[in-house]
Formats: structure tokens, C-alpha cells, sequence
DNA sequence: TATTGTCAACGAAATGTTTCGTAGTTTGAT
DNA sequence: ATCAAACTACGAAACATTTCGTTGACAATA
């Protein structure tokens, strides 16, 4: 089996992540989530007019192309197709890092890292969840 | 004085990384760097054609864009021009990084960091490095 | 049943990015 | 002085992305 190496664009991830805030099933510890209904062409497109002007059929068109990519997956079997992502929002992430830190950081993780922390700083109660982190990783080093 | 805030594209990213890694004075505190000369089209394409192939003219051109963006400086003084970025390295990465914040993780940047350390995973060094840093910034709140 | 509203499909324009061929200039050897 | 090599400039093709208008199907309602 193997993997699609397809990276969505700017407006596409935005699409995405409207519908992994609307997939019913966030929490469960296994990684793949779903809980397979999620949005609809209206409700993506009621979302996306809350940060910017767009049309509904600029909306609609992206999905059916990202459809084609195999980005989404949907659901015909209403009037309203239903669409949800193809992968989930942490493979996603993970894929999206990788390429960002080989792109723009050649390769160092470390530089990332340290740009993230000056560039939003996190909150006290997140900086002490990185540092649990950072204990786990030199733990079972 | 008003920011430019004109985002590069990722092959425009790639030419900026390389004259940024010609850039002959890397050190110093200050956040400027510079030592002013830099690079050619003809060491750029070097540089570049050990990733990927693409001609010679097609680097010229990319170049001459970046200099209408205003992304590079160029020193037309000598037969073969000389170009420099336009904007320091870490501040382009802070820009990216804020965008990508952002764009693929809603705005936390503790997700990212927590993807980042995942998804390259840094050596001891670098893990203890990340750790002074938070050191820090919890000292100084 | 006629009218109005909601929807998917499609085509195509507008825009942005990447690529390179060609032309013309300058420099350095024969 | 001629020729070849190294450059820049420019135009335009090839792609990719984003945007929306129009059409036709279907559904709800008057």
C-alpha cells in the first residue's frame, strides 16, 4: 500500500481543518478519529465566510478538486454531500512539520522548535506540558 | 516604515537559503548579519542543481522576480551581479513560522513544538538546548 | 402545478508560479 | 578582428490555484 504523498495548499488545509473541528469523534486514544458523518458544502462554506469573503461555488469547487486529490472522502448518499478528511488532522501535521522544517530550517527540528516558542509564546501550563515532554523523549532515549 | 509582508514562495525559499548560507558573516550578536557580497545566478544554480535539475536562465529569472518582490538586493556593479537577500534569515523564519502556526496548527504553537520534536527527532544536545531555552523564558515571565 | 430556493456539476477566466528558449551584450581567447 | 563563452533581459509557454457564473436537477411551498 502506499502512501499519497499529497500536500494540500494554503486554502485546502483551511478546508481541512474546518472539517476536523467538525468530526464528532476528537477525542479516543487510537489515532484515527472519525466519526465518519462530519460537513456538508454549507457548513464549510458558513465557517470559511466567518474569516473571509468567498463564494459558495469557490467552496464547493475546491472540495470536488480535493476530492480528486483524495483529500476528502464523501458521503452522496444524501441531496447534501457529506465531506470528511481522508486523513487525519495529526498525520497531516506530522507531514506538513517535516516538510516545513526540511524547507525552511534545513532539516533542524531544534531551530523550529526554538523560532515556535519566540514566535507565539505559549502559555506557563504549555511550557511545563513541553517540558513533560522533553522529560519523556531523554527518558526512554 | 512599513514591513513588507511578501512571503516567498518554497523555490523562492530555496534560493534564499542558499545566498543566506553564502552569506559571509554568519556570527556576530547583532541581528542583522550581512557582510554584504554574496552570491551569483551562477552560484545559486551550482547550489541548486545538486538537488534538483533546472537551467541555468530559469534561476536568472527566479532571482529577477525575488528582486522585483523585493525578497533580494543585488549589486549590479560587476558584469555578473551580485545578489543578497533582503531580509535576514530569522526574521523570515519567525514571518514562516507564525504563518504556519497559524495555518496548520489554529494559532498553538505548543502543538507544533510537540509535532516538531516528533517528527525529527532532535539529539540530547539539541533536547537540552530546547530545555535551557524554556529555562529561560519561565525565569523571565 | 407554477414558483422559488438549494444543490452539484461544469467551464472558464483570473491570477500566480515555474520553466526555458532566444536575443543581444560584454568579455576573453585565438 | 573573429569566435566562443558567459551574462542579462525578455517573452511566453506550461502548470497550478483560486474564483465564480451558469446550467440543470431536485425539493419545498404557495
Amino acid at each position: 500500500m502506499a502512501r499519497q504523498p499529497i500536500t494540500p495548499t494554503d486554502s485546502e488545509l483551511q478546508i481541512l481543518s474546518i472539517l476536523w473541528d467538525l468530526d464528532p469523534a476528537p477525542g479516543s486514544s487510537h489515532g484515527s478519529s472519525h466519526g465518519l458523518p462530519t460537513g456538508t458544502v454549507r457548513q464549510v462554506h458558513a465557517e470559511i465566510t466567518k474569516h473571509r469573503p468567498v463564494g459558495y461555488t469557490t467552496v464547493l469547487k475546491l472540495l470536488q478538486i480535493m476530492l480528486d486529490k483524495g483529500l476528502v472522502l464523501r458521503d452522496e448518499s444524501e441531496r447534501s454531500h457529506v465531506y470528511r478528511p481522508a486523513v487525519p488532522r495529526a498525520k497531516t501535521q506530522r507531514r506538513l512539520t517535516r516538510d516545513f522544517i526540511d524547507t525552511a530550517f534545513s532539516g533542524s527540528a531544534k531551530s523550529l522548535v526554538i523560532e515556535a516558542l519566540g514566535a507565539r509564546r505559549p502559555s506557563a501550563e504549555e511550557l511545563a506540558d513541553i517540558r513533560r515532554l522533553l522529560d519523556e523523549m531523554e527518558g526512554s532515549k
